[in-house]
DNA sequence: AAGTGGTCTAGACCACCAT
DNA sequence: TGGTGGTCTAGACCACTTA
């Protein structure tokens, strides 16, 4: 096998999966080539087989059983690109939208700076804080599927780049992928929480769906090296549109008991979040 | 390090998530000892370690960074019988919501036998094959937060256990123990779908909430050894009491573009799924 | 009994990051 | 430059399933 800068293991992902995709592996039955197999026909010793069957059954795509054999998931062949997309590090949502068939663009709603008010807590910042904040709709074939709203703090974006931010903005590239031209930062951890939610006015206008219709709400703080927040993310998908795949259990996680509501007021952070 | 019956790796994670938990390995910084000093600490090779830390940074519980060193996960102090429970293979509800703090309790609103009918399909039977149709309410501290509804084709449990199960089904365990009790089957691989829906009547009712708020829904279904569906899920949490934690992206999976509602029957299952 | 995946080792070298 | 995690190897033995 050749090396390329990615590592063995990979490689043999997407090569593994490749045979899955062209149905030449799944001759006699449905089950892969066992591990020692594997390993002699790519030149790779076994534990490097195994490392990539590891990722291949974390994607969901093969079923591994001890003494028995490897077995290609019933659900896979149907949706190879959402297997991809998993093994992908960050994933854009336009990749995601298109990989399901769809057409995928995205629309800037509004960027602009603001205090980081209420957002201060989850960005570890002072609520006097300036973030930038960025307000997008993506669309499946014209619908409506997903709004985006990230917040980062505006100190982050290399003071050399400042001026030009908001008017050079481009609104199709990932919340990563803006850290790393504006910022210069990798983000090594992320932590997303889903929810059910209701749309409100606000939401249910530019979701085109109407106030109170469930969607659903993945809340994301993003990691920097040092383990510093690095951004604050909030999208709310069409719950007619999108819902999420697991091939293992996810984290349950309860909230504490429920506590007064906090007071209402009205903040520039709300304009973005929408709750 | 002794053996018993759990792999080293395993024993390793919990040791040290142990370690972490007391704050012995934290001293210095907020950083674990190397692979290395670790493998060394423990008597095992460093491909061992390794394996445990790869399983503990899935948990979302430590990070790892090439060439600095590896880091517990800021927010995972505070919510260990989280992680503890992800890494669980098969964690019951009761054991999630206990894992927070609150006292934990479920009740059994309904269990016979009805015809298979739109679960045909998932299942993978005849729409006349008789389930098992099971529906409790999980309550976290007298809190009714989660709805589940499983059904199993009776055709599985054994014969000699037929006639008991009505009677003799006791409602704390779990879908796998159920499965494992009556059906000597094992769950190899599940699928989970994750959404947000509105609630109906029903669901509402059963949830001490309101027709219309938000739910989030899991339709689950186990496969078993044959890669056959075993058991079809269908669990409504309430959106103010349960969210999901990633420490990862999960997969987005859009549906296909939007089709013809189908047309509203009375169906006995309808009572147990209640869309 | 044969074949599969699961666990574990000891050692090597590479890539990355801080100093 | 030294230490860290990342990759990879060759080989051993164990545990499980099926025939």
């Amino acid at each position: 096998m050749v090396r390329k800068n990615v590592s063995l293991a990979n490689q043999l992902v997407f090569e593994i999966l490749a045979l899955i995709d062209s149905g030449e592996i799944l001759s006699d039955g449905q089950v892969l080539p066992s591990e020692a197999d594997l390993s002699q026909r790519f030149g790779v010793s076994r534990a490097t087989v195994r490392e990539a069957l590891a990722k291949l059954e974390l994607g969901g795509a093969i079923i591994r059983r001890h003494g028995v054999g490897t077995y290609v998931s019933p659900m896979v062949t149907s949706h190879l690109g959402s297997v991809r997309n998993w093994l992908d590090e960050a994933p854009s949502f336009i990749d995601l939208i298109e990989s399901e068939g769809y057409r995928a663009d995205c629309t800037l709603v509004d960027i602009r700076i603001i205090p980081a008010g209420a957002l201060a807590q989850p960005l570890d910042l002072l609520p006097a804080t300036p973030l930038v904040a960025i307000s997008r709709i993506f669309r499946a074939t014209n619908i409506p599927a997903i709004h985006s709203a990230n917040f980062v703090s505006f100190d982050l974006v290399e003071p050399e780049l400042r001026p030009a931010l908001l008017s050079a903005y481009t609104c199709s590239q990932t919340i990563y992928e803006f850290l790393q031209q504006w910022c210069k930062r990798k983000v090594y951890n992320q932590k997303s929480e889903i929810r059910a939610v209701a749309a409100d006015d606000r939401l249910a206008d530019l979701l085109d769906s109407s106030p109170g219709a469930p969607l659903l709400c993945v809340e994301e703080v993003g990691y920097g090296a040092t383990m510093k927040p690095l951004f604050y993310g909030l999208n709310h998908f069409r719950a007619d549109l999108v819902s999420f795949i697991e091939m293992h259990h996810p984290t349950v996680w309860l909230r504490p008991p429920p506590q007064a509501a906090a007071e209402k007021a009205t903040r520039p952070e709300d304009h973005f979040l929408s709750r």
